[in-house]
DNA sequence: ACGATTATTGCGTTCTT
DNA sequence: AAGAAAACAATAATCGT
């Protein structure tokens, strides 16, 4: 299973855009993989998902007890048998102890605050562990990108990123992370919507993370878009392929700086329609890129005017 | 706090049936 | 002719710096 081991390790070392070339079950063109999304070069066709379960579950403790769904044993863990107190000075009669017994008691107690503060930590842990999942599966990420996120969200917490910040705003933002690291067209909106905490946090943790631990992100562009949004819209391989070439000619250019790429994106392909002749109301791109009209037409227009 | 981008609203125009 | 869709302008809200 060596390309299991590839995620597993891909944070500590050096992340790597992992491309892999492979041909394509409908036209047998050449297929682009980033990791997790596989897409035909020449036809389009988007192979997702095909890496689940590939890779090794995210629990590196407890090896033998593995685990596919549902929530994390963890919590059926936390405070096990560690909500006892050690008394000091005297017994369960009231009467004193010896010098020995008392350092033993020491001891003793000394060694169960210990285990108390790994159990919070490990509770901690448990959380986020649990968030970073319901989130990713509530996204529909594959389990490669699931791991990186959890992946990230145990390097923050080793890191003391914590601090001042919430465990499910950490959580979001380490699938936000994982997501970018991967060149996947998540957006901060969709990340944030499902995870229940609002932009500004996940942001936050996001840029944190990204600080701290030097994320290799790259930026988002326009073109990354393409494929998610004719995939979505249904359109055909030859305007999919326009907008392609659009979106790429555009980022060349320095018309897609500062805008939202989602936005830009959608006018490239309502561009491509339009010249193809083909039923694409600005409705329906509008509907799949989340942007107002206006904004559609606008890139448009820049479209047009230098292409 | 400021400049730029985007959303919203309203309204006259164009295309299709 | 009627209705939908695209276009345009102005103002408000939002984002990044």
């Amino acid at each position: 299973m060596a390309i299991s081991d590839i995620y597993e390790t891909a944070f500590d070392e050096d992340v790597q855009q992992e491309t892999t070339t492979n041909r394509c079950p409908e036209c047998d063109g050449q297929v682009m993989t980033n990791t997790v999304e596989t897409v035909c070069e020449d036809c389009g066709l988007v192979i997702d998902e095909q890496r689940i379960d590939l890779g090794p579950e995210w629990r590196s403790f407890d090896k033998e007890q593995r685990e596919r769904t549902g929530a994390p044993l963890t919590v059926a863990r936390h405070d096990r048998g560690l909500s006892t107190e050690i008394g000091r000075g005297i017994d369960a009669k009231g009467n004193g102890l010896s010098g020995r017994k008392r350092r033993q008691l020491g001891r003793l107690r000394r060694e169960q605050t210990r285990g108390k503060w790994q159990s919070k930590a490990e509770r901690n842990l448990a959380h986020g562990l649990g968030e970073v999942r319901r989130i990713s599966s509530a996204l529909g990420l594959s389990e490669a990108i699931r791991n990186q996120a959890c992946a990230l969200f145990r390097s923050a917490q080793s890191a003391d990123l914590l601090l001042g910040r919430s465990i499910e705003g950490m959580a979001a933002g380490s699938v936000y992370g994982a997501c970018r690291c991967n060149g996947l067209t998540r957006t901060l909106d969709d990340v944030s919507k499902v995870a229940q905490v609002d932009r500004p946090r996940v942001m936050n943790c996001y840029k944190t993370l990204n600080a701290e631990l030097g994320l290799p992100a790259r930026p988002v562009t326009p073109g990354m878009f393409v494929p998610r949004f004719a995939s979505e819209l249904e359109i055909s391989d030859s305007v999919r392929r326009r907008a392609e070439a659009l979106a790429e000619a555009a980022e060349d250019g320095q018309i897609t700086t500062g805008v939202s790429p989602s936005g830009f994106a959608g006018a490239c392909i309502y561009k491509a329609a339009r010249e193809c002749e083909q039923g694409l109301t600005q409705a329906q791109v509008v509907a799949v890129a989340d942007v107002s009209p206006v904004t559609l037409r606008k890139h448009r227009n820049a479209l047009m005017e230098t292409y």
